[in-house]
DNA sequence: CGCTACCAAGCAAGCGCTTGGTTTGTAAAA
DNA sequence: TTTTACAAACCAAGCGCTTGCTTGGTAGCG
């Protein structure tokens, strides 16, 4: 949680009690649970504790609410990401942490988000869309950047289709992992790194 | 397409010729293009050709339309595995073709539907939802059957992951694969496979 | 004072859907 | 062959409601 509060005061990522934090909060709860079509100005406003009206003095269309969860959920992605890396020596361990980590923003606190980017993408403008791509480059650059680096060591032959195939796999995890479930996010995330290096699971090191 | 017009007779899909199959291909055109929330009942009259109100002699509710279309998209899904899958004798080769059959639903000229199921899935109501998800179980109990027959033959071990994993993998594909690159669908399929198998890309046959 | 945060009220537009009636194709009855 | 019958397909009009957002004003605080 120390990434969190880190963002927060970089300005990177508004603070949950601040009345913009607030609304971004409930908010994504609402387009989490049944999209943002369907969620009125008027249930987040209600959620909030205040007149729909008054959303209109944070934000200044409805739109700019969800544009504002889908950049933090990434800013926080990345943050994420760096942190997971940092120190890792070996190609195995990074290739498994990052995976772990992308479970982690999947399945975490950060969930919530992280789906609504996902699912609600085509409900921001072109142009909303555009500046959310510049951000979300950042993260997969540093995906490539890992997978390359180390394609020799891991023998991965198709380093872009690698990741598109292993990014459907995590997301899609939103559909069926709980976490209450009989497997926890290591074994998931050991599973996957087993699968895309075709090897059996198992050995914690690596030749 | 001999499929798709046994389905016809059988009156498991709606001919596109009636005015419900030309309701519900233009509708299904419209809601993969901005989603069934942002399409209004009048932009798909217009593209049919009819007023907004003749839509409710064929459809109750606007929802039922969602509904059709995602009925048929489940139906052509499960025609298309049987006939994938039958006559194929080695467990290798079953896997392959279950994979490349998915894969063919989702960008052949079905896709628009099958992505409709996917990301439009909340947009009805809870007792659709349930109608839909037994339709559904044949397609994945039809998976489950043949991962588990030869998952010692093929040296999968746990069917259920990875049929998860596999599911998302194929299911991504929608975001990134286009029909007219480098890569068609055969040499995805096959390097799914590999991935699926953890064995290198190469032999047609089986040990 | 001035600034942030908010309220109360409501507007204009758009929404799904209904209604009552008309056209059109088909097929049996005269 | 003409007449009648009838259902399917559609139109024109609009109702009632919800939507995102605006406006003008107020409370609280440094």
């Amino acid at each position: 949680m120390k990434i969190i509060s880190r963002l927060i005061q970089e300005g990177l990522i508004s603070d949950p009690e601040s009345p913009r934090g607030r609304i971004i909060h409930e908010s994504s709860k609402l387009f989490a649970e049944r999209g943002f079509e369907k969620t009125t100005v008027r249930d987040i406003a209600a959620a909030v504790g205040i007149q729909s009206g008054s959303l209109f003095h944070h934000f200044k269309v409805k739109e700019d609410i969800l544009k504002a969860i889908m950049e933090e959920a990434v800013r926080v992605c990345i943050a994420r990401q760096e942190e997971a890396v940092a120190g890792v020596q070996t190609p195995h361990e990074k290739l498994r942490m990052l995976i772990r980590s992308e479970l982690e923003t999947i399945h975490g606190p950060t969930g919530r988000s992280m789906s609504i980017l996902v699912m609600e993408w085509r409900s921001i403008s072109e142009s909303n869309q555009r500046e959310l791509l510049t951000l979300r480059e950042h993260y997969e650059r540093f995906w490539f950047q890992v997978l390359e680096e180390n394609a020799e060591a891991l023998a991965i032959d198709d380093v872009v289709l690698l990741r598109r195939l292993l990014s459907g796999s995590l997301s899609w995890s939103t559909y069926w992992y709980r976490n209450d479930g009989d497997t926890n996010l290591d074994q998931l995330a050991d599973y996957c790194l087993a699968l895309a290096l075709k090897k059996p699971l198992s050995p914690k090191a690596n030749p």
